[in-house]
RNA sequence: UGGGGGCUCGUCUAAUGGCAGGACAAAUGACUCUGGAUCAUUCAGUAGUGGUUCAAAUCCAUUGCCCCCAGCCA
């Protein structure tokens, strides 16, 4: 054999694990993916999901969908469904589906235990008070005057904040750990708060309290006996604090690995400003095809495959990064170069006249249906004597190196005939409104009997035979790399981020094209249907353009 | 400013004391019935300064810059 075996993908985070298995620290591996059901998964999710899944199954090991449903004022069924289902489609297996609900009684107990070890208080302090007291970045915080309150206390005062005898905000439980922590995460942080409403989309009215992150994260990874708790740089700090916990309860302990979270240029990952493009109408829903929410890169066109491997391209480490968004866009079109079946479309049209082409004349063309694939076959298109062209395709002045069709200047139709440009037309504003083309009958099929060859092939559409679509064309949300950065997002907004040409046409072949299915429009782009589809009413979505060597060089000439 | 983390081509990422490599982007050319795809080539990097070593992106020291933390959010 020549192939070399490629050597398995690694980074620091495998690396890990590899090594608490070759030590014996953990003799399995599993995972866990936290999502908190207050919003739909974007590519930021993503990445983290599949390191979670992929490290877990590489390990012969697996993942638990456990969501984190620690505050009933922001979650929602309705996005635990919604992540279940984008999760699926991304092709990602979860051995159990849990909630961080589901362990409020155990973690009730251990909290109890904590208490009678001394380890934790009931504070009867403001939200207020505690913030001033927590000390800065450079000073120690305060201890709080409750601090030292006896162990029967705080029992009985717990007991009474779960049972709902106190409103929301009088009192919390924070563990005792040191007030003068040169990390703030370890100033006696809370572990227990008082909320009365909403209802919890699970528990209902059970709970009056319920545990901050900090509380509940380590504790239910603990339980479910999760080997390697991977999140972001972020909880770095809270590492410590998540040790401790274990330490005091003398509990399993699993190993957090923090990396860096994938940031992407051009989009938008914030979660409240996201709701708020939502609610604005600057996009037209979760799932609008601009967004990177997981629904919106679906809709949009994107494939299962071409996400994942972009996140496998994207890498783990712990540097923070800006992925370029062209890199989404390449491994999309790598995918849909693959797998799309090509067709032919006019977006933009122009009017070409067949002089010489007989009047009632149909014929039917053969047409490739993907070059990439062999089984994908071939297809017929009607050709007649008027045809649509992109009016990109003629100028009646050809810039330099312009190969497509002018006045003199022979060009192929695509599976058709040579046609020359003899004359145009154009109206009262000087707009050329047709042009006239005689064509070469011998050419049949795009091929010269004579050997003869032309510069450009275009796309084109029988007139007759066009059906009208509508087009969505979508480019960048923000006209900004880091739309994040500053107070003012909305001012990055691209206006052109959504265009729908008025005149749009597809070739007879798209009659019944399906929601969801892809296609490449040749020389232009690729192009998803979307659900808006309605029977005669077909709406194409683009999801990305094809790579456009001529716009190259017209801007470079242009300069 | 206290604590924690980070710094390798424009971007992302390898190299685990021994030839700084890959991908995306960019550029040039070949090929082409998609100015697509493909192929070839090119451009381009170890934050700075010292030190250890036969040998340093890697080890040590030091400086600089960036990110995170003062929610009863996660």
């Amino acid at each position: 054999m020549e192939t070399k075996p490629t050597p398995a993908p690694t980074d620091f985070i495998r690396e890990a694990v590899a090594e608490d298995l070759r030590l014996g620290r953990y003799t399995y591996v599993r995972t866990r993916l936290p999502p908190e059901p207050n919003g739909y998964l974007h590519i930021g999710h993503v990445k983290a999901f599949l390191i979670d899944y992929n490290i877990a199954h590489e390990n012969g090991g697996e993942v638990i969908l456990r969501f984190d449903d620690t505050n009933p004022a922001k979650e929602e069924t309705e996005y635990v469904d919604a992540i279940k289902d984008d999760a699926a489609w991304l092709g990602i297996h979860w051995a159990k589906e849990t909630y961080a609900s589901d362990y409020f009684d155990r973690l009730y107990e251990w909290a109890v235990k904590l208490i009678k070890m001394g380890k934790a208080y009931v504070d009867d302090q403001s939200a207020e008070e505690v913030s001033k007291t927590r000390g800065t970045l450079t000073e120690a915080g305060i201890e709080s005057p409750f601090r030292n309150r006896s162990m029967e206390e705080n029992l009985d005062l717990l007991e009474r904040m779960k049972n709902g005898e106190f409103p929301d905000g009088s009192r919390i439980l924070r563990a005792k750990i040191d007030m003068g922590h040169p990390n703030m995460v370890m100033r006696d942080p809370a572990m227990y708060r008082i909320i009365h409403e909403p209802a919890h989309h699970r528990t209902g009215r059970n709970w009056c309290i319920y545990p901050m992150y900090d509380w509940s994260h380590g504790q239910n990874d603990s339980m479910e006996g999760i080997t390697h708790s991977l999140c972001s740089m972020e909880y770095e700090i809270h590492r410590p604090l998540y040790e401790w916990f274990l330490e005091q309860l003398g509990e399993f302990k699993p190993r957090q690995i923090e990396f860096s979270r994938l940031n992407l240029t051009f989009a938008m990952m914030s979660k409240r400003k996201l709701r708020k493009l939502v609610e604005m109408g600057m996009v037209k829903g979760w799932d609008d095809p601009r967004l990177t929410t997981l629904r919106g890169m679906r809709r949009r066109g994107y494939t299962a495959q071409a996400i994942l491997d972009f996140i496998k391209k994207v890498g783990v480490a712990k540097n923070t990064s800006w992925i370029d968004f062209a890199l989404l866009e390449s491994c999309v079109r790598d995918d849909l170069n693959r797998l799309a079946m090509r067709k032919m479309a006019v977006l933009n049209p122009l009017k070409v006249v067949i002089d010489n082409y007989p009047e009632d004349l149909v014929e039917e063309m053969d047409a490739v249906n993907n070059p990439e694939d062999a089984a994908a076959g071939s297809r017929k298109v009607p050709f007649s004597k008027v045809l649509f062209i992109d009016q990109d395709d003629f100028r009646e002045v050809p810039p330099p190196k312009y190969f497509r069709l002018y006045p003199g200047n022979e060009v192929r139709l695509r599976y058709a005939y040579f046609i020359k440009c003899v004359s145009v037309v154009k109206d009262e504003t000087g707009k050329v409104s047709e042009i006239h083309c005689t064509y070469d009958p011998t050419t049949r099929g795009g091929d010269a009997q004579d050997g003869r060859k032309v510069k450009s092939t275009i796309h084109w559409l029988s007139a007759k035979h066009a059906i009208p679509v509508e087009v969505r064309l979508y480019e960048r949300l923000f006209t900004h790399e880091n739309p994040d950065e500053g107070d003012d997002f909305l001012s990055f907004i691209n206006p052109e981020s959504l265009v729908i040409p008025e005149n749009c046409f597809v070739e007879p072949s798209l009659a019944n094209a399906k929601a969801g299915e892809h296609f490449q429009f040749e020389r232009t782009g690729y192009f998803c249907v979307d659900q808006d589809s309605q029977p005669g009413k077909i709406v194409f979505n683009r999801t990305v353009t094809l790579k456009d060597a001529w716009a190259r060089i017209e801007q470079k000439t242009n300069q």
